[in-house]
DNA sequence: GATTGTATATTATTGCCTTAAAGAACAATC
DNA sequence: GATTGTTCTTTAAGGCAATAATATACAATC
């Protein structure tokens, strides 16, 4: 292992430091996500809660997007977006956070496809993707934050059946239209006004446009969001937290699947239609309606 | 913090190797829950296979229960059960396990009575409880995989307003109700005959008397390894899955309620009434079933 | 043929130290 | 009065060396 050593260095010291650029790119999809346009201003505080960090490392991400040229600073004026978060010049700014994830995807897909044993050591792992322990450590306490790896009581960890079985998909959905139609069944379900606003501006902006700009990630992500939202509304953290379980490890195969346009469109039209179920309070309806929303899914062919 | 390395040791050098207790604390719940009896051999391979670990370990935990009185070996012929597991004498073994098990009790507590606040730092948790910052990441990423602490995007950890809130049980049970029952309506649900079998030895063995002589822990532990025996019937891991979350959470407030014996002795009828229908294949009643189980809890009163 | 005994190799933990990152408080500015 | 600029404190990550724990392979025994 002496030999790879050299090839690694602090993440400081390579061309502008990473993290800040990390940081510049998680901004640059929260603006977007935010709907966010050029000349918007960029108030450090309201970042900072969003992404829950402080505004210490917000500075520095607002200073890597200027220094990219995405964002433009005045003294005592703070940040002001210099482009749309949609345009092109906005990519490499979130490519990066994607590169950051691709040693991450990377796994994910060697499970998926089987090509790791579902026991592995830690020294393994760390030999087969160049990885120090400490970066390794921060990636599998993540895996195992969503639940498709877990440590054995010895050395080692254990990947769970979950990913790697070719049905995965399918039982994830069928788990889904288990429980997203019943937490809307839920007694005392609601879903305050403010929320379904904010959701049906969400969707109506994919609707109207915005999709074909969007890549499969952020397709997936925002669907996600939505249906967290509304499955938050039972008033019951458990059916929200088993509901994001599944959708990290959906994620994992979304990468695979390919971009059908209408397919998409046809599915945030329903999501428009559960919405203004919803707002007249007909709940059971509308779990009925979710139910069948389930039923059709987007994402249909992987490999 | 330098005042207080001098109180802390290697857990090497406290009495006869915590570790190896804490093995053969775990050799000898297992041989309970299995139902071993005093002259029973302890199979070194056996134990191996069902606590995932290597022979090395369990020969440590085996050698320990020599020592406690617990086993008795001969050379070239293994060791074999000394006393029954469910007699006084295997309780110091047991409580091995549990008092490992303390500080992490401890935070369950503090965390359920909002004694902490919902958003730490590492500092401040190791301050708290006294431990390394080794000690204390190895129980927060337990706790992480268990679902009710998350690390923050920056410093610190947040827990779960899962848990804390007063509700946790019930909302825990309404969704235990939902999950459950839909898991064995699933189509293609089945249930092997050897495990039916195998749950109502057990369930027989409790109903029987065993019940008396068994803690809270151990009755929480049965009921819940009954019930994920039976959602992993429908051969979707995510049922099974998040019916394990939800349980480990429940296991937290699960200290704190009452020993209610008749209840608990009721419960296992219901579990043994429930077998004899999911062994004649009437799914749909099981279900039924099932779901007026889960809205019965057995854990009513809490402080 | 299954199980135990033993030796050896591999793997991971722990503590220590240095350095980077984040948070908090308050002044300055619009 | 909200927001930014600045400074200082606290917190945690990362790398390294020593040590403990676990796994593995094979021989010995029943």
């Amino acid at each position: 292992m002496t030999a790879s050593d050299s090839s690694r260095q602090p993440a400081s010291r390579r061309g502008g430091s990473e993290r800040a650029e990390h940081l510049a790119g998680l901004i640059m999809a929260l603006a977007r996500r935010e709907g966010m346009k050029a000349g918007d201003r960029l108030i450090e505080q309201r970042l900072a809660d969003a992404l829950d960090l402080s505004r210490a490392p917000i500075r520095l991400g607002l200073r890597a997007l200027e220094a990219a040229g995405l964002a433009r600073g005045e003294p005592h004026r703070g940040f002001v977006l210099a482009k749309n978060p949609t345009s092109g010049a906005a990519q490499p700014a979130l490519a990066a956070v994607r590169r950051r994830e691709q040693v991450y995807a990377t796994i994910a897909g060697d499970v998926l496809a089987s090509r790791l044993p579902a026991d592995v050591t830690e020294a393994e792992l760390m030999r087969r993707y160049g990885l120090s322990r400490a970066e390794l450590q921060r990636l599998l306490d993540r895996i195992a934050a969503e639940g498709w790896v877990a440590r054995l009581p010895g050395y080692g960890w254990r990947f769970a059946e979950t990913v790697s079985s070719p049905e995965a998909h399918a039982k994830a959905m069928a788990f889904r239209a288990v429980i997203e139609p019943a937490a809307i069944a839920q007694p005392g379900f609601a879903l305050p006004q403010e929320v379904i606003a904010r959701l049906r501006e969400r969707q109506q902006r994919v609707f109207e446009g915005e999709l074909e700009k969007m890549t499969i990630g952020e397709v997936f992500h925002s669907g996600c969001e939505f249906h967290e939202e509304i499955i938050r509304g039972a008033g019951n953290p458990f059916f929200l937290e088993s509901l994001r379980r599944v959708n990290s490890i959906r994620r994992l195969f979304a990468y695979r699947s390919f971009a059908d346009r209408d397919g998409m469109r046809r599915h945030v039209r329903e999501h428009l239609r559960l919405l203004e179920v919803l707002e007249t309070r007909r709940y059971a309806e509308a779990a009925e309606l979710m139910a069948k929303h389930l039923r059709r899914p987007l994402v249909a062919g992987f490999s």
